[in-house]
DNA sequence: CTTCCACAGGAAATCCTGGCGC
DNA sequence: GCGCCAGGATTTCCTGTGGAAG
């Protein structure tokens, strides 16, 4: 039932685009003139979509209180001045381990405000910030705003201070400082302060004078500054762990601040690359995040689909359905809200008023599908020879193809458009990555007397693979081989 | 039971690229 | 700008093997 619908889209399929929203304008209503009312016109089924998009941070974490509390207890430490242990947290994706750590240092703030103790949280994804260059560099620059605020709001408090001093000398009893010459003293420096501090270019320095900077702008006021490095696993891999083990021990030299670190891994093991201090210093306390299950991902979704869709919008089994799937699927709460976003996308674009279990089904195809052409169209322009080779073979009617034949229809391809040709060694390896990658099945079996071999399927759909690796503008003039592989047939 | 196909897949050698210190 | 090196991709060379055919 799935597979009947792309036919109207053949004409389209040289330009392929996977973007649910673009395809929508295209694909239904004619009438010049009306390309949104009808869209506009049917009954909305969102309420609110942003609060299913993974960059939401909810306000509540149904089956996170355990690890929230834990990180609570452990963080406390910092209203109350002192420093608080570091913290490794480990989980896979969609796992909740983003979200809930946010959320506590949101709570930490807060509280350090109302209770007037200086504490900060500072976040960074060491995905996007992946050097200890850049880690270094933006710590510095915030904790430097940070500064010039605090000074500018001092100056502003002395300023008032010594206007009120000099009408009533007596104002000053209360305060730090003997005279109005000392508050005048107190006031130049912090102007100079200001003057100082300079913000780190986004390249071009030495990195010890970055790390000299931002350890200057730390310790400039008192506070405990927790530092929370999210996909911390990505920055070892990429830089190895100076910067963590530059971070660890920089308390033992702060004289008026602490830090504290909150590392964020998606890798379980990824602390056996450290250097065993850091390691120790930094995995102080560990906290885990267990893959919820279908009930779990039911609550949540649940919860948010309160928030997310107009009451009534969902027919009863869309949510248990969501959960199943993205159950199967390691747990992953982020897919499974994924699932339940499209599901309504796809019920909007039908301008039905309710999402259905069929919605759900559809779009755990749809994002599936996503994923291969996602994966197709990236690979290296090898893999997509081999893989094109695999595909025309399936067109033709062969199954259960075997090395041997992918080989020679990729050699004529890499003819064809004059690429190098790989060996047939090269060639199985890169049939396994893509049997890794789920985009074909390769089995080896034994064929007795004609050989041992893999016996490869193709496991997406033709059509739009196809349509993917011809958009590739290497591949594009590939055409015209279907008569080699005819060829081979007749042989 | 032996043979022997058509590869799988391990090990080491070689090529290639990009970063780093000077 | 240059040599050096690490580490990834690829090649070369190789041994191993399940089971139909004989």
């Amino acid at each position: 039932m799935t597979d009947d619908e792309p036919n109207e889209r053949r004409t389209a399929d040289r330009d392929f685009d996977v973007d649910l929203d673009d395809v929508l304008e295209d694909e239904e209503d004619d009438e010049e003139g009306g390309l949104f009312d009808d869209l506009l016109s049917g009954e909305p089924i969102f309420e609110n979509k942003e609060v299913l998009r993974p960059s939401y941070t909810p306000h509540e974490l149904p089956h996170r209180n355990e690890q929230i509390n834990n990180m609570a207890t452990i963080l406390v430490a910092a209203l109350r001045g002192e420093t608080p242990s570091n913290i490794l947290i480990y989980g896979k994706t969609g796992t909740g381990k983003t979200a809930s750590a946010k959320y506590v240092s949101q709570e930490l703030e807060n509280t350090s405000r109302k209770y007037d103790v200086p504490c900060e949280v500072e976040y960074i994804n060491c995905e996007v910030t992946d050097t200890q260059y850049r880690v270094l560099a933006q710590l510095a620059n915030t904790f430097i705003e940070q500064n010039r605020d605090y000074a500018r709001g001092r100056i502003r408090d002395i300023e008032s201070l010594i206007e009120d001093a000099e009408d009533d000398p007596s104002a000053l009893a209360e305060t730090e400082f003997e005279s109005v010459r000392d508050a005048e003293r107190r006031l130049e420096d912090l102007e100079r302060d200001l003057e100082e501090m300079e913000e780190v270019p986004m390249t071009g320095w030495p990195t010890d004078r970055v790390y000299s900077v931002f350890f200057e702008a730390v310790d400039y006021v008192e506070r405990v500054a927790v530092i929370m490095l999210d996909e911390i696993d990505k920055l070892v891999e990429k830089s190895g762990d100076d910067t963590l083990y530059n971070l660890s021990r920089m308390n033992s030299e702060l004289d008026n601040s602490r830090v504290s670190i909150i590392g964020i891994s998606n890798d379980l093991k990824f602390t056996d690359f450290l250097d065993p201090r850091v390691k120790s210093s930094l995995g102080e306390e560990e906290i885990v995040f267990p893959p919820y299950d279908a009930n779990q991902l039911r609550d949540i979704l649940q919860h948010r689909s309160k928030d997310a869709f107009k009451a009534d919008a969902l027919s009863e089994d869309v949510i248990p359905l969501c959960a199943a799937f993205a159950a199967q699927e390691h747990g992953d709460a982020r897919r499974a809200l994924d699932l339940l976003r499209t599901a309504g996308e796809l019920a909007e674009r039908d301008q039905s008023d309710v999402v259905t279990e069929e919605h759900v089904r559809r779009a755990q195809d749809k994002i599936e599908l996503d994923r291969v052409v996602e994966v197709v169209r990236t690979l290296p322009t090898q893999s997509k020879l081999v893989l094109f080779a695999i595909m025309m073979l399936e067109k033709h009617g062969v199954h259960n193809i075997n090395t041997g034949e992918v080989y020679n229809i990729y050699k004529t391809l890499c003819d064809e458009i004059d690429a190098d040709v790989l060996t047939q060694r090269r060639v199985t390896d890169l049939i396994s990555e893509l049997d890794m990658l789920g985009i074909v099945n390769a089995v080896v079996v034994s064929k007795g007397r004609y050989g041992r071999t893999k016996e490869i399927n193709l496991s997406v759909p033709i059509d739009e693979t196809e349509a993917v690796l011809q958009a590739d503008s290497r591949l594009g003039d590939i055409e015209n081989v279907t008569p080699f592989v005819q060829a081979r047939f007749d042989n």
